[in-house]
RNA sequence: GGGACGGUAGCUCAGUAGGUAGAGCACGAGCCUUUUAAGCUUGUGGUCGCGGGUUCGAGCCCCGCCCGUCUCACCA
């Protein structure tokens, strides 16, 4: 790897002060250190000269001839400390000036409050914990390059204080959904993430090669089908959090892998699920930011208190495109659409030409929690169709500030539905056909809700984030440097029979 | 995959009309024992994303490519 010269004065000088400390006794690696608390406990003890133990990153150095300002920064809190020539001896404050901005120390002293009122601790020893290499970004605008700051998070995350609060949130949604399901009764439970058929969605699934059985394996794309064989096994209440994996676009809502929390419950259906998510989602916000109404400055905020607006999609397409717009002819409907500015192939039916009046002009205007309801049957192969009307579903979808992000319905359990439904999406492709899948089926699954939460739409609803890759802490990127280039027109999903172990 | 925009010092960014590349921070040296974007003096640091082309001369113009952001397409 080519240096600059600047990169190489920079190692030199980090591996010279490496040098000098190691000579002035520093472990440049320490051990363990014992410290009284975080910087946050040592800030809320805070005792005029009380003698504490403390650790963290040095993140600012204000030298001042025989005294010295910094600040140390460990995952909870920053705190200033003062060195000082006579306090600490003359070694030992020389030894000092050899710590580089990013090393981590361990220091030990008395607390006191600065004349500018700053509680501080004054150094009477410290010892070194870690040496960095590099220098650390920018101090006051921190670091900006969104390519750096997705490949190397961690500098994002030492230098953005913002970002790292974000991923604190996420932690602690992630924490108040398992604690609020099992405290109602649901078991988390783990299902393959390795399937032999991706099923339980449409999706293109990663395709990959299992060397022991010879066979060929795909990451799942949901884990609904293991779910429901879990119902027919007995539990009625079970969820699962958990990553699922698409071979598909990558956007500022899609990466492709994903967070899901997938919930089922027999002898529920779509409405248990409708209420169930929404004291879920609303009950995060109160919990982790004290609030339901929620989003970031400049953004309209969205007031996740229940009950939210329940529209049944032929309404709202009703609503945009006239109350006459299913009685119209598929003629007069692409008519229509096409003076809409929407892209209308002559062969569109007219329930695609509905579903796409409904995604181009009707789903980005849902900013507040809206649950679309009674969807084509067509557009959601697993749920049970209306009573009233078997054309429809009885499903919900979640949309919240224009993206959807929570299937939710009234499971199938009729195995000779099931089937039928299915072979139609399949069209004819018997190998996708998940026969385990309909076996248990035919066994009996009781009636049952169920639903599938995208997990970091929901953060990014509750942090008012408008990527995904600002709720991941590691974005898919593209590789730099490919290991060896794809040879033209190979499909990623073509393997080598067998691949080597690594 | 299409379109728009971007990639200049370790970081954040300027760079006029095509005329031998700048600032702040960081880093080095000097001064400074209550500073906090410390301050003052001074210095080092650049394959201008990569590869071609036009030109006497390219960071700037042209072509190709790489990476990223946004957007459209795709997408339960």
């Amino acid at each position: 790897m080519d240096l600059t010269a600047h990169e190489i004065e920079f190692r030199n000088q980090r591996r010279a002060h490496l040098e000098t400390l190691k000579a002035a006794g520093h472990r440049p690696y320490g051990r363990a250190f014992e410290r009284t608390g975080t910087l946050a406990e040592i800030r809320r003890d805070f005792a005029e000269g009380r003698g504490v133990r403390a650790a963290g990153r040095v993140v600012a150095v204000r030298e001042m001839g025989k005294s010295t300002f910094a600040h140390l920064q460990d995952g909870s809190d920053r705190f200033q400390i003062y060195v000082q020539k006579n306090t600490l001896g003359d070694d030992a404050f020389a030894a000092f000036k050899a710590v580089d901005l990013g090393d981590f120390i361990g220091v030990e002293g008395e607390l006191f409050t600065t004349r500018t009122g700053e509680p501080s601790l004054k150094v009477q020893s410290w010892e070194l914990l870690a040496k960095a290499l590099h220098p650390l970004p920018e101090k006051w605008h921190g670091l900006q390059d969104t390519e750096v700051r997705y490949r190397q998070r961690y500098l994002d995350l030492i230098a953005n204080p913002d970002v790292r609060r974000v991923f604190d949130a996420r932690s602690r949604i992630l924490s108040f959904l398992r604690r609020f399901l099992e405290s109602r009764g649901y078991l988390e439970v783990e299902t393959p993430a390795l399937q032999p058929i991706a099923g339980g969605a449409i999706a293109t699934p990663f395709r990959t090669h299992y060397n022991a059985l010879g066979q060929t394996m795909y990451l799942r794309i949901a884990p609904e089908l293991y779910l429901k064989q879990l119902l027919v096994g007995g539990y009625d209440k079970v969820f699962e959090l958990g990553k699922n994996f698409r071979n598909e676009g990558l956007d500022r809502s899609h990466n492709p892998e994903f967070t899901a929390l997938e919930i089922y419950e027999a002898y529920g259906d779509v409405h248990t699920m409708r209420q169930l998510v929404e004291a879920l989602v609303s009950g995060a916000a109160q919990d982790v930011f004290g609030t339901m109404v929620v989003g970031k400055d400049g953004q309209e905020p969205i007031d996740l208190t229940p009950p939210w607006r329940v529209a049944p999609y032929r309404d709202l397409v009703r609503e945009r495109a006239g109350a006459d717009w299913f009685e119209m002819s598929r003629d007069a409907a692409r008519e229509w659409a096409r003076a809409q500015e929407l892209e209308i192939p002559d062969e569109m039916t007219h329930a695609q030409i509905t579903h796409e009046v409904y995604e181009k002009l009707i789903e980005k205007t849902l900013i507040q929690p809206t649950f679309v309801t009674r969807l084509p049957a067509e557009w959601v192969p697993l749920a049970k169709r209306c009573e009233d009307d078997p054309t429809l579903v009885d499903v919900f979808e979640l949309v919240v500030r224009g993206r959807e992000l929570c299937p939710g319905y009234t499971e199938l359990n009729d195995p000779i539905d099931q089937r039928a439904r299915l072979e139609e999406q399949a069209a004819g492709d018997g190998s996708k056909l998940d026969e385990e899948f309909l076996r248990a089926l035919e066994q009996g699954m009781p009636p049952a809700g169920g639903m599938g939460i995208g997990i970091d739409r929901l953060i990014m609803v509750l942090t008012g984030e408008e990527s995904v890759r600002d709720v991941m802490l590691f974005p898919q990127m593209k590789n730099r440097s490919p290991l060896r280039a794809e040879s033209p027109g190979e499909s990623p999903n073509d393997l080598p029979a067998e691949l080597p172990n690594a």
